[in-house]
DNA sequence: GAATGATTCAAACGTTCGTTTTAATTGTAC
DNA sequence: GTACAATTAAAACGAACGTTTGAATCATTC
């Protein structure tokens, strides 16, 4: 009869951790006290600053935990295709598949806080905070590069600099179709069908698209070829 | 030889303003203290209070002095379109520029905070502040409710639950180019033509070619005309 | 120029924040 | 069981927060 309540809990810093991802992604990160995440995970005060070191440190880990693996799968993906393709150039929808096909992928396990991972990365795209801009560029930087330079060689007709936009429009429309699609309640009671399994070939689509999209044309530039298109 | 400096001042309410919005800009709504905001302004502390009565106050006031005329704008200038058509159905084009042109025009007026604000709109789509993201459906509401029925009209054939998640990528899109661009570091240095007024054609060339893009299949749906486009 | 209402000012309010400290408790090896 | 290091616990730290107060100053009207 005696209380079946561990008396020891080696898991206190995942259940902080765990905690704390809810936290952030329902409050924000400032907004997110100690003392809010430490409550809900059941431990005490000084444990965060007992494990981690600081907030901040915290705010980190959270994310690194979950990003490096993110990554690894990005790049094992990226590896396998260009593997399997011996040297020819790999078509444009195969390497937004590998980058945001990933990501997706993650954000529709609800199971695991994948899913309230990837509605927090999402927002923290935008984040003002300098330090987690700055840790985020440094965990992305080797597949930014990698994953560029393969649309580079993949589109040799198409300026870099378009790419380079495209593929920042076409990040931006992920992040924000994760992070804003229970966040905000802008299209609230709009949606009668937002299940997550559904949200990939949706916005895969929707990606593929805009990435194949004819270039626009300025005025002050001299009119080449008009509208010819980006991707194949 | 006096001090010039005038002794009141009645625009101590938009001195505020402009220096919460961009503080909210560069550090988020919960990093700006009231302090930072009156130090930068130029005024007493309890100025804020006093002109607006709280910090949130002072952030609707915020959003509120631009966004209504942005607003007046995208409808006013769907008003124009659908009088001009005479009851003929728009095309998908034309209402996409009407919502995301306007934005845009905001986003290049880089002399009267005008691209200030649309980093802090952009960002604050995904804000999990409960009071700013209330306050955002309701000076969305009607905008909304006319872009979303104009393109229902315009587009028949397309299931609207797709209109809508598509005009919710083409926001993310959008929201992300604007909030992200000097916002966020990770494409830092590979930018060399981040010009502002060349935003829009980009943009808006990404944002129809994802409109038309062929609507996803679901291999649990039963396959009907494969890839049909979405708009025309 | 005195009276009035609007605005600005310096100072303080109580609360909450992230962090630190010190003691108690735990699991492990002798 | 005793020693030891790791972990948890309770309490307090100074700093910063949003807000309020009451007096001083302003522009305006008689």
């Amino acid at each position: 009869m005696s209380a079946p309540t561990p008396r020891h809990t080696p898991e206190t810093r995942s259940r902080i951790l765990d905690a704390a991802e809810e936290l952030f992604v329902e409050h924000g990160f400032e907004a997110t006290s100690m003392r809010m995440i430490t409550s809900q995970a059941g431990v005490n005060l000084a444990a965060i600053n007992y494990h981690f070191g600081s907030k901040d440190a915290l705010i980190q880990e959270v994310f690194r935990r979950r990003l490096t693996e993110l990554n690894r799968q990005r790049l094992a993906m990226l590896d396998k295709l260009e593997a399997d393709a011996g040297g020819a150039p790999l078509k444009p929808s195969r390497i937004v598949e590998a980058f945001f096909g990933t990501a997706l992928v993650l954000a529709a396990d609800t199971e695991h806080g994948g899913h309230t991972f990837m509605r927090l990365l999402g927002r923290t795209y935008t984040e003002p905070n300098a330090f987690v801009r700055q840790f985020l560029a440094e965990e992305y930087a080797e597949v930014l590069e990698r994953f560029l330079g393969a649309l580079y060689r993949s589109l040799p007709d198409v300026p870099r600099e378009e790419i380079l936009w495209r593929f920042h429009f076409m990040m931006g429309a992920m992040s924000y179709a994760i992070a804003g699609t229970d966040a905000l309640q802008l299209f609230a009671g709009k949606f009668d069908d937002a299940d997550p399994a559904r949200l990939l070939p949706r916005l895969m689509s929707f990606l593929l698209g805009g990435l194949r999209a004819p270039l626009a044309e300025y005025a002050a530039r001299p009119a080449g070829r008009r509208g010819r298109s980006a991707a194949a």
